[in-house]
DNA sequence: AAACCGAGCTGGAACGTTCCAGAAGGCGAG
DNA sequence: CTCGCCTTCTGGAACGTTCCAGCTCGGTTT
């Protein structure tokens, strides 16, 4: 450390009034902090790290950057750790599992103090291995539950629950649903819309189309949808896919919200974007977030018990839902 | 190391059989391998980084995750990087410029090989400070070019330039602009306008208003805008200020394109999602972002001339934008 | 005056790698 | 048989920090 040489003394010294302990004399410091600002120094993570076994860094994983879902549940991650002295750090998927865990790999060679999985899309098996390495959080709803790691989920049934009842309250009942991929968390919604239904007296009405993550099969299924089940209402099981029902309606001239109510989920920046301004059930996602960093942190704790918790849901009304058309 | 006291061998034996290098027996490098991996051996890369002077990592600063445009830069970066066996880390300044100088900070005592900013709110002082510490990059539109740093951007001129021609092709004469805030590309965007206006002939007709950044009000200068100047046409500074025009027409019962076309800038993936789809300029976003990383490297090579690199923008053709109305 | 104390400082080990100089042993050429 | 060379392997230094045990020196207590 050239700091020491140019101040006249040890580098144990330099570290300590660098870092702000206590023991070392006023004008000592002083001229350390001179000589450190004049030098232009930066620490050094790398060594820090290395012989403290710790480095304030947590790792951030996603598989989608452009996907909003993600990008506010980083928020709340990002708030939580600077709120704690952690430096966030991202690495990104591209959606591709195999990347995934590439990178998740990379983090854990940097030796970061934590990670949080913001993805269903590892092997729950990928996850329990990582978990040994460091403390892991996933944000989403695993198929199995990996051990090892906490998991941090919205309550799909609940949502999908207040979609029914929110549809059902506005007198609609050919109330039908546009489901998602084998995904956990599209299933879960999915079935929450039947039972919902069921207990509504609407079991008979229940009609559900499943679709692809693709915009073209999205569009297909919104419009096969539309003609076959002739419904009044729609609950989708994201807002993309309540976006192509809109549009499909459109398409075809039918007013919304005047005879057809449209649902979404995940309240995405969309929602507040399209014409008319979409209804639709929103996460706490910046809670997830910042949950996901405080189980984090108990880890490091010394907790061991693998924790699962489960937010509730929202359903924002806004102008695709109405009461339901006469006769 | 364990591996080498359970393979029976030395360390730097071991650390020459996990790189792959040539002078171990394929005896021996079975056995460490096979040792390695039975107790999960991970590299450290704080350790590699610390003796090598390369860590391998290029960090990626940027000022908004959830701006679409960022993050196709993002992924050409993350595309090149891969390419060139770099690990790309995105650290993120959440709209504030202060955060977004910790995060730099943050990257730098990581020692990074590299960084790509995609911002243009740093002070280009604070840029070549940390050029002195690793190569920089900037991509976007500096209103000083920071010495020592080299930049990326795409011609805003030429774009505002194909947006004016594209309309006064399709026979309107009365093309308004919503500008945007003083940010550097937001004034070559305007200046743009006004020179392609002047050579167009319609210098007399130019009409210019200028919003702010948040959302109300864009909705208000797109009012203003409409009532005020009554054009035929609109070219906005960007997608979202489109989509307010887009807006505003809807409330006030104007038919896009048939009465008022409207271009956005940015081509954004809203652009493909509202109704009508929006004409817009698309930026090479990708491209910009595998560029930067190229440079990094030929920096890292020994390069020490800046360079400014402007890359050409397309206009992209879609339904919000039609012939003039006549009369 | 001896013993103790605390404030202020130092030197060296440690962290997990890579790198470098060089050692050991086998083999072919002279 | 000796020399040199090649292959395979080793030991220790180095990277920039933190941590720990311990040093020195003036002042206070007994």
């Amino acid at each position: 450390m050239d700091i020491a040489a140019a101040a006249g003394v040890s580098k144990s010294l330099v570290s300590l009034a660098l870092r702000g302990d206590e023991g070392v004399s006023d004008a000592t410091r002083a001229r350390i902090l001179g000589v450190a600002d004049e030098l232009g120094y930066r620490s050094n993570t790398l060594a820090r790290g290395l012989v403290q076994g710790r480095t304030m860094l947590l790792g951030v994983l996603l598989t989608d950057l452009a996907n909003p879902y993600h990008t506010e549940v980083v928020a709340g991650v990002e708030e939580a750790a600077d709120a704690e002295g952690f430096t966030a750090l991202l690495a990104h998927g591209r959606n591709d599992r195999r990347r995934l865990e590439q990178q998740l790999d990379a983090l854990l060679q940097l030796s970061v103090d934590g990670v949080v999985v913001i993805s269903s899309w590892l092997d729950p098996r990928v996850l329990t291995e990582a978990a040994r390495r460091a403390p892991v959080v996933m944000v989403g709803r695993p198929a199995e539950h990996p051990t090892g790691v906490d998991t941090v989920a919205n309550d799909d049934a609940a949502g999908a629950t207040a979609a029914v009842e929110h549809l059902a309250g506005l007198g609609h009942r050919r109330i039908a649903h546009i489901a998602g991929s084998r995904r956990p968390a599209a299933r879960a919604r999915r079935e929450g819309y039947l039972a919902a239904m069921r207990r509504a007296g609407l079991a008979a009405e229940a009609a559900v189309h499943t679709i692809g993550d693709d915009t073209g099969r999205r569009a297909a299924a919104a419009a096969e949808l539309l003609e076959a089940a002739a419904p009044t209402a729609v609950f989708a099981v994201n807002d993309l896919a309540a976006l192509a029902v809109l549009d499909r309606a459109h398409v075809l001239g039918v007013p919304v919200p005047d005879r057809l109510s449209v649902v979404g989920y995940d309240n995405t920046g969309l929602a507040e974007t399209v014409r008319p301004r979409l209804t639709s059930v929103d996460q706490p996602r910046a809670t997830m977030g910042r949950l996901a960093v405080t189980l984090l942190l108990e880890r490091l704790g010394g907790r061991t018990a693998d924790r699962r918790e489960v937010l509730p849901p929202t359903l924002i009304p806004r102008a695709s839902t109405g009461v339901a058309p006469a006769g």
